[in-house]
RNA sequence: GCCGAUGUAGCUCAGCUGGCCAGAGCAGCUGAUUUGUAAUCAGCUGGUCGGGGGUUCGAAUCCCUCCAUCGGCUCCA
């Protein structure tokens, strides 16, 4: 007999051998049915593997994320079974369950995937999976191994079990497929009930661009048809909010080719709710102190050189610009620090002087590939909302402190929340590879773990993430349908002020290095508008709103009403139109509430009477009438509620 | 940059097994209508069918090439 003890602490015996599946049967026959995996002294396994000694055991099912990458990861061998019947000959590489779903790299030879094919193997792959096949496991040597997939002609396999150690390698049967696997899979195939091959790609095998390029084919499963039913809904709810749609409907930005690919055009109505963002973050740095600092859009190529850009992105870069006679290289400024570092250098600094906080809206150029392109999200030149901190290491964390105060009142402004904080430490095994001295690392990451324990941040710490130039803070906001964005980042570097040899005249009146700190709560405008759109959904809050409010008289006979609360409005500084199209009121309301604009304000005989507005918000309709005044407040009291701190 | 797909009016799309003058809806313009909480009616305007080259008597349609976009890969100061 052997002990099991379960999450709740209790310890019951069972015979040797006994499988997940048989003790989940002991609790109840429904849990067996759903038990997907489970984990074994914290290892996943199969359900129907024996447990052969004292264990704690952990019984997963599709409500566990180590259920779900189960099922998903036996859903990869499911694809690849129907792939290798359809298309006899193929050979695969790897086929991992991920966040969402799983996919197979796979070598087609001759025959090229396409999309139109992808039906054929949901199909076959559901017909496989009804028929209940098991996944077997079985343990082989690496000879063992390296025989099959020699048979078989699969050099991917070969070359993943030579980098395997004897003794460990298991292989995975289920049906006419067997593969590679570590396991561990479904108790049978008929778990799988829905199935949805989404794309279809090149993926380099082993993510090397100069090896082979296989067929990546991805998918995603479910044990319910209903889920899947959910699923799509999420997708589509996705493409409703895709940034590049809506910015075209709502005339926010757009791209021209004349102009070039990656460099995004801003409409005037998305010009405007830039700017709004930028003058809301302007104001904030100000309270806290940062002083604004312009930098041209060009810098010699000896600044790069000085900064270490050019050898590690020169060649990256987009091509130098030349003086005619001199021949001076100039290039398009990637990034806005290493101006800063020789603003700060223009003059002697004291210890009394720091922190020196110096602001800039900056545009940037970096040369993309041609094929990152996306969007605002990826662009060749976006404008960082940049700013640097010059100060003494004991100052990192004040510093740190200010920056996360401005980040959480824009996440507050926007309606940003939840998000995640990540510490990107150094990996304290490769001490070398990091730039600056082992002190000063360690008390900046001292530092900035307290801030956010002090700041009540939920952090997730990160060793080896840091950049080779210093640790760093980001944040990951989860946006209205549970997607996860990176925005604001706040970076320690150690390495410009070395290269710029900043320094400052300390109390002891010796020369001091100064530490810098790279911010941007945004990150970029271009990304953090795209972000905004998608979470909103092109609803943006009443303060950044291009239209606030937009009035639809009835009639032409209460056009002129219509232009005396409209003058009303602009001068309570709320920015609004009229309608004034010879449409009926019910196409007028309906191209506001396309155009998202918050307020509609209904006027006809009755409102010009009493001198009010009938109000319908957008998406919720008829929420009454209003005298103007009343309205102004409504909307000043909105708008300053967000903006807080 | 690589693999695959796509590119027709301002927008969304049809036509694409080569052959009447390249179509529709929305938007725009003109006129009628004067309207009460998500589409009033009629008429009109608008396109080098992404660019270039080729095959053909004839190309939006077939081929080549370049560009852009989309889904991934690689990259991301």
């Amino acid at each position: 007999m052997i002990n099991i003890t379960f999450p709740d602490g209790n310890v019951r015996p069972f015979e040797a051998g006994v499988t997940a599946i048989d003790i989940a049967k002991s609790l109840s026959e429904g849990l067996a049915r759903n038990v997907l995996s489970a984990g074994i002294d914290g290892e996943v396994w199969d359900a129907t593997r024996p447990i052969q000694k004292d264990a704690k055991i952990q019984l997963y099912t599709w409500n566990d994320p180590a259920g779900k990458a189960t099922v998903w990861h036996s859903s990869a061998h499911l694809m690849a079974e129907a792939i290798e019947q359809l298309y006899p000959g193929v050979k695969f590489g790897i086929g991992p369950d991920i966040e969402n779903g799983f996919y197979y790299d796979i070598d087609t030879g001759e025959k090229t995937l396409t999309e139109a094919d992808l039906t054929d193997i949901e199909k076959r792959m559901i017909e496989i999976a009804r028929g209940k096949q098991t996944f077997n496991r079985i343990e082989v040597s690496k000879a063992e191994a390296e025989k099959y997939f020699t048979e078989k002609g699969d050099e991917y396999k070969l070359e993943l079990i030579s980098e395997l150690t004897d003794g460990q390698i298991t292989l995975y049967k289920s049906g006419t497929f067997t593969d590679l696997c570590r396991g561990p899979h479904v108790p049978d195939t008929s778990m799988i009930k829905a199935v949805k091959l989404t794309s279809i790609a090149g993926a380099y095998w082993r993510g090397d661009e100069k090896r082979k390029q296989l067929t990546r084919v991805y998918g995603i499963t479910f044990t319910k048809a209903k889920e899947l039913e959910e699923y799509l809904v999420l997708l589509e709810e996705a493409k409703k909010r895709d940034h590049r749609k809506l910015g075209k409907e709502l005339e926010l930005f757009t791209f021209s080719q004349k102009v070039g690919a990656g460099l995004p055009l801003w409409l005037p109505k998305g010009a405007q709710l830039r700017e709004r963002l930028e003058q809301f973050l302007k104001k904030v740095q100000k309270e806290a102190g940062y002083l604004p600092v312009i930098t041209p859009h060009i810098g010699n190529v000896n600044l790069y050189k000085t900064s270490g850009h050019f050898d590690k992105y020169g060649k990256d870069s987009f091509r130098p610009i030349t003086t005619p006679i001199e021949g001076e290289a100039f290039f398009l400024k990637p990034m806005n620090c290493p101006h800063h570092c020789e603003i700060f250098n223009a003059k002697p600094h004291s210890y009394k002087d720091l922190p020196i906080r110096y602001a800039e809206f900056g545009t940037v150029y970096r040369y993309e590939q041609s094929g990152e392109l996306h969007g605002l999200t990826r662009v060749r030149g976006f404008t960082q909302d940049d700013a640097h901190i010059f100060c003494t290491p004991d100052q990192i964390k004040t510093e740190f402190k200010g920056v996360i105060k401005i980040i959480m009142r824009i996440f507050k402004a926007l309606d940003f929340k939840e998000f995640v904080t990540q510490i990107s430490l150094r990996d304290p095994n490769n001490k070398e590879k990091y730039i600056g001295s082992d002190e000063n690392w360690e008390k900046a990451e001292t530092a900035i773990k307290e801030v956010a324990v002090e700041e009540g941040l939920e952090a997730i710490l990160v060793e080896g993430e840091a950049a080779f130039y210093g640790p760093k803070m980001d944040f990951m906001v989860k946006d209205a349908i549970g997607r996860k964005w990176q925005l604001g980042t706040i970076q320690v570097d150690y390495n410009l002020p070395e290269r710029f040899d900043l320094s400052y005249i300390g109390a002891d009146n010796d020369r001091h290095r100064p530490v810098m700190i790279h911010r941007a709560p945004f990150g970029s405008m271009e990304r953090f508008v795209a972000v905004l759109v998608e979470h909103c959904a092109g609803n943006f809050p009443l303060w950044l709103s291009p239209e606030q409010a937009i009035i639809l008289p009835i009639s032409e006979k209460y056009q002129n009403y219509a232009e005396k609360v409209l003058q009303f409005l602009n001068n309570s500084d709320i920015r609004a139109l009229i309608d004034d199209r010879s449409e009926k009121a019910g196409k007028k309301i309906r191209d506001a509430e396309l155009k998202k604009i918050p307020f509609m304000l209904i006027v006809g005989e009755r409102e010009e009477a009493e001198g009010s507005i009938s109000l319908r918000r957008h998406g919720q309709g008829d929420v009454g009438t209003f005298s103007l005044q009343q309205l102004a407040d409504m909307i000043h009291e909105e708008e300053s509620r967000m903006q807080q701190a």
